[in-house]
DNA sequence: CCTTGACCTTGACGTAACGTCAACCTCTAC
DNA sequence: GTAGAGGTTGACGTTACGTCAAGGTCAAGG
């Protein structure tokens, strides 16, 4: 008693191109080939064939499979190394969606803190359209007149700070010292020291909420390739970031 | 001032081969190229390709991406879709895992168990060096001498009652009757007295936990398939595992 | 005998995002 | 002139099949 290759394919749920594939990796044979060529497949087959995809359920994929029918290898230990795998992908799947809402919630987070965030390091006129769209008309326009009404000498000397600024995080992070080093951390006090200078940004005074500012701050660093790039690239952003939550921690 | 391919790609944190391919897509276009061929990015360029690897690292696909950067979707609304999709695939890989661990659990699970459930519906004999491999000589012997105990008749009433019980537990499950149903549950508590008659099954004495033993076999019903064919297949295995969890659940 | 439809076969492309040759051109330095 | 480093365009390989495409085979009916 065998069955026509759509025959057992049906009593095992699956298909007949899934049975094809398999003949033609060697992972299950027909148990009889017709003079036409025919695929049939008996009782052991079957069960061979529900093993194959019992296991293929579970995630192993065929070359493994295929070694646990053929090369008899412990079907256990198969299993437990998959396991091991299975359980750094569910680690990294943690961890990459704890980066997306981290990054979901920084883009359309606070607005007014991002508002001024958008002035680090660019000339923000360029992102005009693009700040009005995100965090509305009213935070672009307090920053603007703020801006607007400084003298040319004034922004000049702003410009040169930030620059200064983002060079020396640059040529710290390069030198491969510690986030919570001395240097880091001058540098990151610095930042905040600049970072006070921009109308908005919280104060010492109650209620302001200076530490969750400045770490999340640094977070956006990270998160935004246009800072990011500020910094060095991501690598540069991240040594900053660490540097400010550091700084935040101890001083804020 | 612009970059050659490899000088971006080392900046950025990535290949050239990405990049060529991340042109091929229509992704990233260099912003400039030489008369050679060459391909030459700017700053410009080079923010977008951090934004891109940003979101790549997030894990969204590149046509997502190629949409968020050309078609000015909303970059937020994309995270969160995607965030979505991260959520049901760590959902997926938890019930893998478990899946993957009860598998383990089941397979080199009590022995005295297992070996006595390869019984089950089989010629026991047909298996010998399995039983043998798997749990050792001492399960085999011990459960092969209750066998060979036997008269000839009351092996083939042992046979005839392990055919009928498993024909009615597949016609039960191929008409679509819950496994809660009076006739599933009736086919249970065949099943369980029919145990009840292989040496080595736990009691309702102090310390044979029945329950646990019951419920652990319907899990391997459906976790091994040379089981599983008896009952029709995996379907009609899950079938078998539900109705016995149930039953359990209530009379054990 | 011929047709029709259901079922079978092999062959081959497509999928995601590049890694990895292969064959060949270009630029800089000695 | 010639390395040697770097650039270019193909094109195959990767996972597990889905999905045509083109063409035999088989049972039933006219």
């Amino acid at each position: 008693m065998d069955w026509s290759i759509q025959e057992i394919a049906k009593i095992a749920g699956t298909t007949s191109r899934t049975l094809r594939h398999y003949d033609d990796i060697g992972l299950l044979k027909p148990s009889r080939t017709g003079h036409n060529g025919y695929r049939y497949y008996d009782g052991p087959a079957l069960v061979q064939l529900q093993r194959i995809l019992l296991l293929r359920e579970l995630g192993l994929g065929l070359p493994a499979i295929t070694e646990v029918l053929d090369r008899e290898t412990d079907t256990v230990k198969a299993l437990s190394s998959h396991l091991e795998w299975l359980a750094q992908e569910q680690d990294r799947l943690t961890r990459q969606i704890a980066s997306v809402r981290q990054t979901i919630d920084t883009m359309k987070g606070d607005g007014k803190y991002m508002a001024h965030n958008m002035f680090d390091g660019f000339d923000h006129t360029q992102y005009k359209d693009e700040v009005e769209e995100r965090w509305g008309k009213d935070a672009y326009a307090a920053s603007d007149s703020w801006w607007r009404g400084m003298h040319a000498e004034e922004k000049q000397q702003w410009k040169d700070r930030v620059q200064k600024l983002g060079a020396d995080w640059i040529s710290a992070a390069d030198s491969g010292v510690s986030p919570d080093s001395a240097e880091a951390q001058d540098l990151a006090r610095r930042h905040v020291e600049w970072l006070s200078g921009i109308p908005g940004t919280p104060t010492a005074a109650p209620g302001g909420d200076v530490k969750g500012y400045v770490t999340g701050l640094g977070e956006m660093y990270v998160a935004d390739p246009r800072f990011a790039a500020n910094y060095g690239g991501e690598s540069g952003a991240t040594f900053v970031r660490d540097a400010l939550r550091v700084y935040a921690e101890k001083n804020l």
